[in-house]
DNA sequence: ACTGGCGCCTGTTTGC
DNA sequence: TGCAAACAGGCGCCAG
């Protein structure tokens, strides 16, 4: 599930549940989740820390455990992060941390694409990513001067992390759906005022799915698409059917009446 | 610089 | 009903 909004969700998780609680045991079911650390490196660098500070840049979610240690955590496409008690842990829960205080963490992830790293700083990971400004704090200007040196299609630009980091699939459908753009719509045909209104589209989806949880389908249904690509696959303005091509190697939905191509 | 295809993984849905 | 294929809210790598 996991794109911008999600990790917004998961690291509130992260900070409610582990913040100032010293850790008190590290499992790790599957090491397959780890990048770049082993087991005993995961467990040395935490056990008997304590997490000071969370952050978040695009989907990546950050805990600080040491000067100069953080915990980053990355999604893939079925990952999530889960707060629970005793022993019973979620079924796909690769990746677990407890607290002396009984609360425990759960990265969960069935098709186990979910990363887990020890990095130095966020900024730093950022940089070595080559992650693009966060989609929720990039400011007007950064985006459209972005969108001024990109070629392709408009929804690659806004999958791309490196070009901004957050939105995934879907988030990206429903901003095109509400600026009421193709998703194949060439980039260098977007001025300034178009990708203000992506630009400001953005923000309210993005806003909008924080609100709804991070579950596309508890968006309102009459104003976002999200809803009903899950249920009758309509358009909400005109109640035609969605139609679906594959960008950029995603399959993307859109309504073909609504949507523009170009101009 | 960007696109398309593949692999990584496995659970769920779809189609014959 | 049974089984295989397709698909999936991501991303890194490769070739063109």
């Amino acid at each position: 599930m996991p794109e911008l909004p999600d990790a917004v969700v998961y690291r509130r998780t992260f900070a409610d549940t582990s913040l100032d609680q010293t850790v008190a045991g590290v499992t790790v079911a599957d090491p397959i989740l780890l990048d770049g650390a082993s087991r005993e490196g995961l467990e040395d660098a935490l056990l008997g820390r304590a997490f000071s500070e969370t952050r978040r840049h695009g989907k990546h979610v950050f805990a600080r455990y040491a000067e100069g240690g953080w915990l980053a955590l990355h999604f893939g496409m079925t990952g999530r992060l889960t707060a629970y008690e005793g022993e019973d842990h979620p079924e796909y829960a690769y990746v677990r941390i407890a607290f002396e205080n009984g609360r425990r963490l759960a990265l969960e992830c069935p098709r186990k694409f979910a990363r887990v790293r020890l990095v130095d700083a966020p900024g730093a990971f950022v940089d070595a990513k080559a992650l693009g400004p966060d989609a929720r704090r990039a400011s007007l200007e950064a985006v459209q001067d972005r969108f001024r040196g990109r070629r392709g299609t408009v929804k690659g630009a806004l999958l791309d992390q490196s070009f901004l980091a957050g939105l995934g699939n879907i988030y990206a459908d429903e901003v095109l759906y509400q600026v009421s753009r193709h998703p194949r719509t060439p980039v260098p045909s977007l001025d300034d005022e178009d990708v203000r209104a992506i630009y400001e589209a953005m923000h309210d989806v993005l806003d909008a799915a924080v609100a709804a949880g991070a579950d596309p389908t508890a968006l309102p249904a009459g104003r976002f698409m999200l809803p009903h690509r899950y249920d009758d696959e309509r358009c909400p303005a005109d109640g035609r059917p969605l139609e679906t091509d594959s960008v950029s190697g995603r399959t993307a939905y859109f309504c073909p009446a609504c949507q523009r191509l170009e101009g």
